[in-house]
DNA sequence: TGCCAGGCTTCAC
DNA sequence: GTGAAGCATGGC
């Protein structure tokens, strides 16, 4: 167990942000978090200040990384157009958020079943894949599992997979599951590819379009100028900006940008306001942005 | 009962 | 190349 001083870090907020469906809020100022076969539980002790179940050691060369603790966001939090309301009110209730450096099989397969899902049903997916098909975990408890691996899902059946009620996914998970095992889809090494031809990788994967090869590259590798849109931006885009997307100005982490705007709009009392005129930025459709 | 959810593939045209 | 239809499941 350590404590640990770190600024720009609510994790709570980003258990909430729909980037990780394995990071779980226990309680008030308490988060649980299972990644690559280890788990973790965060304590809020103030402002700033955390509790971490884990050794130093672990925290330094597993925890720092995996949080991107060692990214400055303030440069992201100062570049944003101070006269953009809608952005400037979303970054504040976001400035916590981080964009977590997760493993990207792990992503790949959670955003392949997010389709047409709530967060609670992706998180509950998940959750029954890892039960399911995931190494028990027991130096951490009797319930915890770790998620699947390439090979154990390739190795289910239709019918295996889908009694993990992923619906039509299920046909799409298994494909991904079979090229990652037969190792005609590397993902490890898919990190040395550039933006474009990391994205044109995961489009020729059955079941990856656009918006989840985007998420894919946001939060599995780390492109932060990904910027995965979805139903929820789609009508922020609409609504606050007549629908022609900020992202341009934010060139290189529109990714971050479009977390804040992500949060803010799934932590909101979704308020349905007609569209309106309020901020038009320069700049091109968000259909060029990766 | 109907609509919607971090969409994608297929098939007309 | 573009647009509509169809697709499973669960919550509200």
């Amino acid at each position: 167990m350590g404590t640990y001083h770190i600024e720009h870090f609510d994790p709570e907020a980003i258990a909430l942000s729909g980037q990780c469906f394995r990071m779980h809020i226990l309680a008030p100022g308490r988060v649980e978090v299972i990644h690559r076969g280890r788990r973790v539980e965060i304590a809020v002790l103030g402002e700033d200040a955390f509790a971490f179940s884990c050794s130093d050691a672990e925290f330094e060369n597993v925890w720092r990384h995996f949080f991107d603790l060692e990214t400055d966001y303030r440069p992201f939090l100062e570049a944003i157009d101070k006269t953009d309301h809608y952005l400037t009110c979303a970054a504040e209730a976001g400035r916590g958020l981080r964009i977590l450096r997760q493993d990207p099989w792990e992503v790949l397969i959670s955003f392949i079943l997010s389709q047409r899902k709530s967060i609670p049903a992706i998180r509950d997916n998940v959750e029954k894949l890892c039960r399911r098909f995931g190494e028990p975990l027991a130096e951490y408890g009797p319930d915890v599992f770790a998620f699947p691996t390439p090979q154990a899902l390739a190795g289910a059946s239709m019918e295996e997979l889908s009694a993990c009620s992923l619906g039509y996914r299920a046909p799409y998970v298994r494909a991904a599951a079979i090229s990652v095992a037969a190792g005609q889809t590397d993902l490890p090494a898919l990190s040395g590819l550039d933006d474009e031809a990391l994205l044109q990788s995961l489009l020729s994967l059955y079941g990856v379009g656009v918006k989840v090869a985007r998420c894919v590259m946001l939060f599995g590798y780390h492109r932060l100028c990904a910027a995965p849109v979805d139903v929820w931006i789609g009508r922020v885009i609409d609504q606050e900006y007549g629908g022609v997307s900020p992202f341009a100005r934010y060139a290189g982490f529109c990714g971050v940008i479009q977390q804040y705007m992500f949060y803010q709009r799934i932590t909101a009392k979704r308020p349905e306001k007609p569209a309106a005129q309020k901020n038009l930025p320069s700049g091109a459709s968000h259909a060029i942005h990766l």
